[in-house]
DNA sequence: GCAAGGTC
């Protein structure tokens, strides 16, 4: 009997490779795959087995609502609550499902070695549902390896103690995502769409809400506002000076500061009428600087934002690639405690040779490293430390100054703690006490190799107690106490940990995002400075609902959910108990938006106040503003109506052209760069398409920056099929589309580099250059259905006989103009081999895109 | 267009 195949799967990668080698020992065939299939014979529950081990990367699926509960307008944020939830793969083209799937089959063991926290445990369970093995005959079949590190020594332990997954771990997790969806997307739509467009320069592409991101930008402003209530206050204190030894010593009072000037005064008075100090107290004590733990996550982005000036998104890029090429271990970490197996030795050996750093390496090793210090272990992965020696011209500068950093690091683990003796005196004048310290370094230990923490020495000569020293002045300082200085990120990073928001992967997304929004921007020396949307935002939570911006918000999710996890309550009664919560605070925050609103009206100017005049209104045939700030759009004083246009692309005056159906002064939307597009709109038609059925059309053209029929999104003229309009699709188109289904239309404002451009993807077809005119007719090719165009040649460079310039024919069948056409995306462009779907040009109002444009269209609204 | 969590 052929022996019994097993099925194992990791988290990533480089987890099922570092397994298959250690079970295999090294003895495996490796395969292409989604991810990576290595196989090889070994021993699985005492009799022979076959293993392939592959893994996912990262969750296979992720939570969202139906397509139903996609379309913002048809949505009332408050049902988002109580919706269905359906998983989708979270990255379809890696196929992962798939994979699993095929791999499962013919298994009769699979084996579960996803990381081991509460996200591994979830994922396990991803990928039982992504292979055959069905849970309940199945069950004896799967296994759980629970392994505290990727070691030769924890792997075998694994395989030996498999356990169940553990399924309420797993459904801790579905809750969670569950309420941050719901939460986070509920408060989201609905202050986004109550927002925006409301005030003239307030950027508000998207308002979102989140129950990390929130208390994340929360901190920020929470410190903006205590800067910005901060009241200096004047302060004195004594500063005596005295000569001794040739030294001049400046003492410091045993006071410190005092906010009455009159009593200072009275004070110095004191100190200088007696004018003769008495050293009270000599005290010697020896202190110790300990090296550091083990270097995780946190700590290396902090490190990277407060000394290298990166941030964390771009320090994890940085990570991310010295890990992929072997230079540093595993970047995403929470342990600072090294595992018992850790080859120190070999790590340290490895930069031995290194041309900055590599005598002290040898000397440690020659001498003996230091047993680094305990630290924690969350069983997750080591700490991060260098594999391999590297060099800048290698990693580039940036990662070097990164992978320097955790060499620095690491080598500060194993070197020894800092020594230096302090030593202080007292001194005693009038009743009054002073003091000064001295410093001398012992032992400069780890600060040898990181050098910026060191202890400086600073020197006092020497006293006897007892002995009386002259005052040879003094000084009546006057300070003014200063504000706080906005967040640094890497403080910001701080409070995220300790209130526990967000995760290691995670924090670095967090302040990405609140960056992205606009409601932070990073400053000189990577300090985080709101914006007045940001503090808006956060101060209108404070006037209607705290709790919505308070760190706690994350922990009391985290709190409800460990419920589940540890078995205690049943998973769905947590996420209705949960939601209920956030449910009458989402309806209690609609109620009292205008609290917030009031300090945007505030803080934003009115619609009336802002943009330039750029086209006429049709319905009051006024000047409407145009508001440049995302999302762009007009608006008629007048009528005070709002007009949504493209997002992407500049916006200006057609001509003074209007459109036919509701004589709105048309626009040209030119979108960026030398490749870009031109079309043009109507404001009216664009956000209300006057034909039944357009919507669909839109949805598949790319013209709006979202795709969809809404805020900035809509029907251009190139989509219009308005049989008689010039600007129109059946006016301006002229054939197929090569690329996709969309039909290729003269770009009006090209001249002289004239142009066909698609009205649905990307594709641009180069007509003769230089021509003077180029223009649609109404006629149609014979053979093609294509419109015929017409182009007026410049007098010197016509390619026509006896210097004429006029010449009509079809793009595809005239040969002169198909000489002179050149496809600029794509593949061909000719009028041979694809028949059908050639020629929708125009004239034929419904044809061609018959399906999509109702023939009997009716005139919406006119 | 929306959350937070994995990983690349």
């Amino acid at each position: 009997m052929a022996p019994p195949k097993v099925l194992m799967v990791a988290e990533k990668p480089s987890i099922a490779l570092s397994i298959a080698s250690v079970l295999s020992r090294g003895q495996m065939s490796t395969r292409k795959g989604s991810t990576e299939v290595h196989e090889f014979e070994g021993i699985f529950l005492g009799s022979r087995a076959l293993f392939k081990v592959t893994s996912v990367i990262g969750h296979i699926f992720s939570l969202d609502f139906p397509p139903k509960y996609q379309d913002w307008s048809a949505t009332d944020p408050s049902d988002l609550f109580q919706a269905p939830v359906i998983k989708n793969e979270s990255n379809p083209k890696a196929h992962i499902c798939r994979h699993l799937n095929q791999e499962a089959r013919g298994c009769h063991y699979l084996v579960l070695w996803l990381d081991c926290d509460r996200e591994g445990e979830s994922i396990c369970f991803e990928v039982i549902e992504s292979t055959s093995f069905n849970v309940n005959e199945a069950w004896k079949r799967i296994f759980r390896a629970r392994f505290s590190s990727v070691t030769e020594k924890d792997i075998l332990t694994a395989l030996d103690k498999l356990v169940e997954p553990n399924r309420d771990e797993a459904l801790a997790v579905d809750a969670r995502q569950e309420i941050d969806l719901k939460v986070g997307v509920a408060f989201t739509r609905f202050q986004t769409s109550y927002f925006q467009g409301k005030y003239g320069n307030l950027d508000a592409r998207v308002i979102s809400y989140g129950p990390c991101q929130t208390p994340t930008l929360g901190f920020c402003v929470q410190q903006y506002l205590q800067i910005n209530t901060f009241k200096p206050e004047k302060f004195w204190t004594l500063h005596p000076y005295i000569i001794h030894n040739g030294y001049e010593i400046q003492l410091e009072w045993n006071r410190g500061r005092l906010f009455d000037m009159d009593i200072a005064i009275m004070f110095q008075k004191i100190v200088t009428e007696n004018g003769l100090l008495e050293v009270t107290d000599i005290s010697e004590e020896q202190k110790t600087k300990s090296r550091p733990v083990g270097l995780n996550t946190v700590n290396l982005l902090k490190v990277a934002s407060s000394a290298l000036g990166f941030g964390p998104q771009m320090a994890m890029q940085l990570a991310e690639r010295l890990y992929t090429q072997g230079f540093i271990s595993y970047p995403r970490t929470e342990s600072t405690a090294y595992p018992p197996s850790f080859d120190f030795q070999g790590a340290l050996s490895a930069q031995a040779n290194n041309p900055i750093w590599g005598h002290y390496v040898q000397a440690l090793l020659t001498n003996g490293y230091h047993k680094p210090r305990l630290g924690t272990d969350v069983g997750d992965h080591p700490p991060i430390t260098p594999m391999r020696s590297t060099s800048e011209d290698v990693v580039g500068s940036d990662a070097w100054k990164l992978y320097q950093y955790v060499c620095q690091h690491f080598m500060g683990t194993v070197s020894p703690d800092c020594k230096y003796t302090r030593r202080k005196v007292e001194f005693s004048v009038g009743g009054e006490s002073f003091h000064c310290t001295g410093m001398h370094v012992t032992v400069k230990g780890f600060t040898t190799i990181m050098p910026w923490l060191a202890v400086n020495d600073k020197n006092i000569p020497s006293f006897a107690k007892g002995q009386k020293i002259g005052v040879s002045k003094i000084e009546l300082y006057e300070g003014t106490t200063t504000p706080p200085d906005y967040l640094s990120e890497s403080e910001l990073i701080s409070l995220m940990e300790k209130n526990g928001i967000g995760t290691d992967a995670s924090i670095p997304v967090h302040i990405n995002n609140i960056c992205e929004r606009n409601y932070v921007q990073v400053q000189a020396g990577r300090k985080l400075v709101p914006t007045p949307l940001g503090v808006s935002l956060i101060r209108g939570y404070q006037s209607i609902d705290p709790d919505l911006c308070l760190p706690d918000i994350r922990s009391f999710i985290e709190q409800q959910i460990t419920l589940i996890a540890k078995g205690q309550i049943h998973h769905s009664r947590v996420v209705q108990h949960v939601l209920q919560q956030f449910m009458q605070k989402f309806s209690y925050f609609v109620k009292k938006i205008e609290n917030m609103d009031a300090l945007f009206e505030a803080q934003f100017s009115a619609l009336t106040d802002s943009g330039r005049t750029l086209s006429k209104c049709g319905k009051c045939l006024r000047y409407m503003k145009f508001i440049s700030s995302q999302p762009p759009r007009l608006y008629c004083n007048t009528c005070e109506e709002v007009y949504y246009l493209p997002q992407k692309g500049t916006i200006k005056l057609y001509k003074e052209l209007a459109c036919p159906l509701d004589n709105f002064e048309l626009l040209i939307c030119s979108m960026p760069g030398p490749e870009g597009k031109s079309f043009p709109l109507c404001p009216y038609c664009y956000s209300n398409p006057p034909f039944e059925g357009i919507e669909a059309l839109i949805n598949t053209a790319k013209i709006g920056a979202s795709g969809k029929l809404g805020k900035g999104a809509g029907m251009p003229c190139i989509l219009c099929p308005h049989p008689t309009c010039p600007n129109s699709l059946v006016s301006q188109g002229v054939c197929a589309c090569p690329e996709c289904s969309g039909t290729l239309f003269l770009d009006p404002v090209s001249a002289p580099n004239w142009r066909l451009c698609c009205n649905m993807c990307n594709c641009l077809v180069l007509l003769p250059q230089g021509a003077h005119r180029i223009s649609t007719t109404r006629e149609q090719c014979p053979d093609c259905d294509s419109t015929i165009i017409e182009v007026d040649f410049n007098k010197k460079t016509t390619p026509l006989e006896d210097g004429a310039t006029l010449h009509r024919g079809c793009v595809l069948c005239d040969e002169l103009l198909h000489s002179l056409v050149e496809m600029k995306h794509g593949k061909s462009f000719s009028s041979r081999g694809r028949g059908r779907g050639r020629g929708r040009g125009r004239g034929r109002g419904g044809r061609g895109r018959g399906k999509m444009i109702d023939p009997r269209m009716s005139f919406r609204d006119f």
